[in-house]
DNA sequence: ATGAAAGCGCTAACAT
DNA sequence: ATGTTAGCGCTTTCAT
């Protein structure tokens, strides 16, 4: 099979390579007979347009890079629904990547899509990665940082207010009558956990009344959710929380399972409220009180500072974005 | 910002751009000392290879692409994981995307990725989309079909044997006892819902004892399972099934929570099985059993087989796999 | 409206 | 071991 490119189209349709490319990006400009000629010719001998050819022509791509550490996490999975719709819209193409929260993947992946043109990238990660985004900028590759608050004030990024998210899980546990609050939780490493635990702590002082006990833990998924709460089952009433803010969803819908498999009843011995609101958080056994982030909104406010940082939109004065969280209230906060 | 390439690299180092060219591709016949005046010069100028020149001089690229519906599905992901592990050990890339389910979108990427010049796609779709695999692989990029078998004999495809599968969800259910036997599951348009319900007819009819009531459903969501336990949880027991096959986990994890709500007895008064073995099957208020197709090792076997039809790797006599599910037993079957 | 031609950055074949 | 050079496929002036 010969390799079909725009010359052979031009033979076939008889007109010459320029009129073909001009068929391809200007298609006004080519008079309704040629353009038949050439739509068959390119049909007929299934020309695909070769991208290689075409940037380097042009000196650049339209694509963007999104990298995850996981892309299966609903939160970032959710955002990548706004990030690939607004990229359509502005005429990009997303390049989704996956590091498996593994730096030397990351790494790798920033490699590549430098060298791939990518006009920019949209970049979540767990780990330090500020040098080398940093380090991209400086060779042509412009960055946002997506989900943690960057330290550099030349690295844009959108996150979101953990310590307001924090605040409004513990203050509206406070609200409805818990003295007693256990924060389950962490590495408290990570600077997002940090600050939830942060703006629960402020809740809990400013109320003058209530207790926090701080449950520290290492991995935020179900079964240790099922662990604390097989736990805390087993304290006698008095010694129990009446208020649990669970660091994530996942957290929280293992301690609801285990709560109530024990007998203890959510919300009106212990109430619970978990963060991310998660698809699951609203179809778990005692529907969960959540705190929830922008989701879809969040794609597409990162895909405009993106797009501000590139220069085909108005550079605006702030390039460090902070959405502020809601809580969604539902029945395992819900009394009476 | 002066755009360097090789030839600013090659001024910097005072050698020849072939030079720079060899130290980048083969770097042993470069002499130590101009190697490391090149590496100075490199990162003194924050030299980054360009792709499109690269490709288009090789006339190929490293990178292959995998489009699924939905991230997020586990399945998917897990699968994702597979797929970047053995492309990275034969030096391709992995560009992921995301279809959302949405032919248009789907399309966008099958035509993107053809022009990027990816060295073959692997593609997972509810769509009928032998035909579009069909065109782009005689305008020279292969694909594989991931998670369904193809029609066609010239299209490589890899999936599950969902009879079988539906035939040990069923068989299991009657061995413990269940001679009521109902399927939740729809729309039957998909092949691999239909198929399910075929393995477990066959179950049903081969043991000569037991009824299979079939449950129709639109959407295969946690939401859907609570209205279908609702439904069956209000029949007078013995218009009940007494064992559920559920056609996924999410329907199987919502009827169970229902069930169980309404206080139905599970698995002493119907035993449920899901499919797909989820991260929360496991996790869920009763464990649940369920029909769990291979994962890693699926994307592992799908790349193979995509580097097989590439011609990086000898020629199976098959291009067809299908891999057969295991059954993973919980608390939602075991009774006594 | 159409055509001719230059050149984007890189690699490899060939020459030294 | 190193340099020289042709040309990958395309887009876009610039003519006509």
């Amino acid at each position: 099979m010969p390799r079909v490119g725009i010359r052979e189209v031009a033979a076939l349709a008889d007109v010459s390579m320029g009129t073909v490319s001009h068929f391809l990006n200007h298609p006004t400009r080519v008079s309704a007979e040629k353009a038949k000629r050439i739509q068959e010719a390119i049909e007929k001998l299934g020309f695909v347009r070769n991208n290689a050819g075409r940037q380097l022509r042009l000196g650049r791509s339209s694509t963007v890079a999104y990298i995850v550490p996981d892309v299966s996490n609903p939160f970032f999975a959710t955002i990548a629904e706004g990030v690939e719709r607004r990229a359509a819209q502005a005429g990009l193409s997303v390049f989704l990547a996956n590091s498996g929260g593994d730096r030397a993947r990351e790494d790798s992946y920033l490699a590549l899509f430098e060298e791939q043109g990518v006009r920019g990238m949209l970049v979540a990660s767990h780990d330090p990665i500020e040098d080398r985004l940093a380090a991209a900028r400086t060779r042509g590759t412009p960055s946002v940082l997506v989900g943690r608050r960057a330290n550099s004030a030349a690295q844009p990024s959108i996150s979101i207010d953990d310590v307001s998210g924090g605040y409004l899980a513990a203050r509206h546990l406070i609200e409805i009558g818990c003295r007693r609050i256990a924060f389950v939780g962490g590495p408290l490493g990570i600077q997002q956990i940090a600050d939830r635990l942060q703006g629960a702590s402020n809740a809990v002082r400013e109320s003058g009344t209530a207790m926090l006990e701080i449950i520290d833990i290492e991995h935020r998924i179900i079964s240790v959710g099922h662990k604390v709460g097989a736990e805390l089952s087993g304290r006698p009433a008095e010694h129990r929380p009446d208020g649990i803010f669970a660091v994530n969803d996942l957290l929280g819908i293992g301690l609801v399972q285990t709560l109530v498999g024990n007998g203890v009843r959510v919300p009106e011995d212990i109430a619970v409220v978990g963060y991310d609101d998660i698809e699951y958080a609203e179809n778990s056994l005692v529907p969960l009180t959540s705190v929830r982030p922008p989701h879809e909104d969040f794609g597409i406010a990162a895909v405009d500072l993106l797009l501000t940082v590139i220069g085909d939109a108005p550079l605006p004065a702030e390039t460090q974005l902070v959405f502020a969280p809601d809580l969604v209230v539902r029945r395992s906060t819900t009394r009476g």
